[in-house]
RNA sequence: UGGGGUAUCGCCAAGCGGUAAGGCUACGGUUUCUGACACCGUCAUUCGUAGGUUCAAAUCCUACUACCCCAGCCA
């Protein structure tokens, strides 16, 4: 690898491009560490596509690590789900760690050292005791009493914590750095703590736990990762892992380093963990994978794509600034990826009978399968003498530059002929019942000599070549006026007036019979109209199709 | 009023002392059997503010202002 030849494209790469040149790092190996707590969503991403970005960069590699140092909220399920989410981003993990099984022990007996060495005490103080004397952001905090205990003392008592002598919570190991330190996370921060809670991987063999504080620069170190990357609300954590890390290996040479990122946050974009629970626990949605979440799981569900997401993230870059993205700027990707990958069906929406009145039988007609591809198959489709068009693809009283059908006006049916609209049949209530056209039969879609020009094209369904499927509209899962809608959570407004009300809409379509062969999680673009896939409450008698995003839509009336 | 950060177009974002890239959005136009896609074009005499240094500053210096984060035995 030659580092004259490698371009940072952002303050990470540079900083990384400088310390490999001054020798301080030979490899770049990441880790991606989430803690097994919850469901991942486009936010990690954000993080997992800079972790393993960054090392394929520089010919390193990304760990996969559980941040597993807490209990009492974490799940194997979710250790689980992770593996597949990352395969589902197209990530190959080096190695799939556990923080408990493969550091714990380690990791106490560098808290032994530290203790041995005068770096760490066992502290008596109660939970609001030490919160007490922490002091205040602008105020020093106060010296705990069991601060100078000897070194032989709390080694005992550390030792007894870990043997379970003492009931949780009573007692804690704390690193003796500076109560006064105007950064509040030097205050001797708390390295273990008693907790009598069945671990899901490491079962019940320990009843004091690490904190993030100590173990996340000591599991760094011991992987050997180089580069430690994370969100910016750590940045003021740094000085405190940088002490923990040197002072855990003194003389080492090649020692992690941590870096800060700004994370992703969208308009409109409900992520927090915490609220999503509480959604799907009052039943308003469907669960985790609900396409309305922001999840990867339900953005999957949803039907956006592993491309679109992360060439979304890439597109925002990698800085320190605080930053909301407008929506719009994710759907662009979306659709961006969609219109490579989704197969074209004409589907009627909201349907409009017509009659071609001069149709004799029923042709055989063709419609591309993606004309973006340049090997484009086709899939069979019908005209027929009974046919469905949008109701918004007709009109009595047209706006100006209205190019669809009008009443003694002509259009093309898309891959068919061109019609003609003759006359208008109404119902008794006064409604529209059906079209009356003629279709003009020297203008068949590929063979088309007549010259005849027309100004638009819409997409129809023949009756008899229409099948009836549900569709799942989506309103954003939060009401428009909440830009931040995790801020406005936190700042007390109540989740329920949060919520947009009916944000799920389902409705039924027509769509050409040879959407039947449908999977489950493919991708269409109804034409015309925007995209959709297959969700998996489908049944072979009733297709549901999930509303990813309308197509971009030019017509401006004005 | 402690500490740590951030400020370049509506939203992202390059820029690293030599005279403001790019993407999204928006707006024009071309093309089109998807009013999509594609393609062309327009969109910062100006870089949070005020001074200063320099032949030359978004880039260096000084002061100020605004916003974000931190007082879990959470991560």
């Amino acid at each position: 690898m030659n580092l004259e030849e490698i371009k940072a494209e952002n303050f990470i790469e540079e900083a990384i491009i400088e310390d490999l040149k001054a020798g301080k790092n030979k490899e770049v190996i990441t880790r991606c560490p989430p803690e097994p707590s919850g469901h991942w969503h486009i936010g990690h991403v954000k993080a997992w596509t800079i972790d393993f970005e960054t090392a394929i960069k520089f010919g390193g590699y990304t760990n996969l690590r559980m941040d597993d140092t807490n209990p009492t909220k974490e799940d194997g399920d979710f250790a689980d789900s992770y593996v597949d989410d990352l395969k589902w981003l197209g990530y190959t993990p080096k190695n799939v760690i556990y923080s408990s099984e493969a550091y714990f022990e380690k990791m106490y007996e560098i808290a032994c050292d530290f203790i041995k060495r005068g770096l760490a005490y066992v502290c008596e103080l109660s939970g609001d005791e030490v919160s007490k004397t922490r002091g205040t952001l602008t105020e020093p905090g106060k010296n705990s009493p069991y601060r100078n205990r000897e070194a032989s003392e709390s080694l005992k008592m550390f030792e007894a914590m870990r043997a379970g002598k003492y009931p949780d919570g009573s007692i804690t190991l704390r690193a003796k750095i500076d109560m006064a330190h105007p950064n509040m996370n030097m205050r001797d921060p708390v390295m273990y703590r008693v907790m009598r809670v069945h671990h899901y991987k490491v079962g019940d063999k320990w009843c004091i736990y690490p904190m993030y504080d100590f173990a996340h620069p000591i599991e760094d170190a011991l992987e050997g990762i180089t580069y430690s990357l994370c969100d910016i609300s750590f940045e003021d954590h740094r000085p405190l892992y940088n002490w923990f890390v040197e002072n855990a290996f003194p003389g080492k040479k090649y020692l992690p380093r941590q870096m800060e990122f700004s994370k992703l946050a969208i308009e409109n974009v409900l992520l927090g963990k915490r609220y999503l629970k509480r959604i799907v626990n009052s039943g308003k949605v469907m669960g985790w994978d609900d396409p309305r979440f922001f999840t990867i799981a339900g953005m999957r569900r949803r039907g956006i794509t592993a491309a679109a997401v992360k060439n979304f993230v890439k597109s925002l870059g990698v800085t320190k600034v605080d930053s909301l993205i407008p929506k719009q700027q994710f759907d662009y990707f979306v659709r961006e990826d969609l219109n490579k990958v989704a197969t074209r069906a004409m589907v009627v929406l909201d349907p409009l009978k017509v009659k071609i009145t001069n149709l004799v039988a029923d042709e055989e007609i063709f419609v591309e399968d993606n004309p973006s591809l340049e090997s484009s198959t086709k899939h069979k489709s019908v005209f027929s003498n009974e046919l469905y068009i949008e109701k918004e693809d007709f009109s009595l009283n047209p706006p100006p530059k209205y190019n669809r059908l009008v009443l003694g006006g002509m259009v093309r049916l898309k891959n068919a002929y061109i019609i003609k609209c003759n006359n208008v049949v109404y119902k008794n209530n006064g409604d529209i019942d059906y079209l009356e056209c003629e279709y003009l039969p020297e203008t068949r879609s590929g063979n088309d000599n007549s010259g005849i020009k027309v100004k638009g094209t819409i997409h129809f369904v023949a009756k008899n070549n229409a099948v009836k499927i549900t569709i799942r509209n989506f309103k954003n899962l939060t009401k428009e006026e909440y830009l931040e809608p995790d801020k406005a959570l936190n700042d007390g407004i109540e989740l329920e007036d949060l919520l947009e009300e009916n944000s799920l809409i389902e409705t039924n379509a027509l769509a050409e019979k040879f959407i039947l062969n449908a999977k489950v999680l493919d991708k269409f673009q109804f034409v015309r109209k925007g995209y959709y896939s297959l969700d998996p409450d489908s049944t072979k008698d009733n297709l549901i199709f999930n509303s990813i995003v309308s197509l971009k839509d030019g017509f401006k009336t004005k």
